[in-house]
DNA sequence: GCCAACGTTGGC
DNA sequence: GCCAACGTTGGC
């Protein structure tokens, strides 16, 4: 039984269409540096589980493509390099905090506006939605996840 | 650029 | 362990 989560990517850090062009349409989710979320990727997150990939802090947050997850949550490789934003000096070989996950493409879809998201009353309840949500990877519900691809074939 | 919301940090 | 200050997120 599969899970479905929607993450959140800045267009100008890693966009749907990045992910199109990615070797093998695939990418290394790296950089999350908030337990909950990071603790999404370790304990709950599987192979195969649905992702609704979302662009935010852009110009048209929304929707913006399905893919799925591969593997399993390994060491964020971020967190090891000095030079990287997303260096953790408290992380070590023996010992990472952050880990990282590869979101594979399953396909661009039309862009499914936040708007849209939240005029919808069967998407109304969707985390992302919550006030305050700050996470950058929330949980969507089997019929959320119905929903959205039923409105993306509109 | 503004601002609300929230997580993290660090002094005590 | 408390909590104020600070930094970040992210829509608008």
């Amino acid at each position: 039984m599969p899970n479905y989560w929607l993450m959140k990517s800045e267009p100008a850090e890693a966009s749907i269409d990045d992910l199109v062009h990615a070797p093998q349409q695939t990418l290394p989710w790296t950089g999350v540096r908030n337990y909950q979320v990071r603790n999404f990727m370790r304990d709950a997150m599987q192979p195969g589980d649905g992702v609704l990939f979302y662009h935010s802090s852009c110009a048209c947050p929304g929707v913006a493509g399905l893919a799925r997850i591969v593997g399993q949550a390994q060491p964020d490789a971020t967190q090891f390099e000095p030079a990287s934003p997303y260096f953790d000096p408290k992380a070590t070989r023996e010992k990472p905090r952050w880990v990282q996950i590869d979101v594979a493409l399953q396909r661009k879809t039309r862009l499914l506006p936040l708007a849209e998201i939240r005029g919808a009353p069967e998407l109304a309840e969707m985390a992302v939605l919550r006030r305050g949500n700050r996470l950058s990877i929330t949980p969507v519900t089997p019929a959320q996840w119905l929903a959205v691809l039923a409105r993306l074939e509109r």
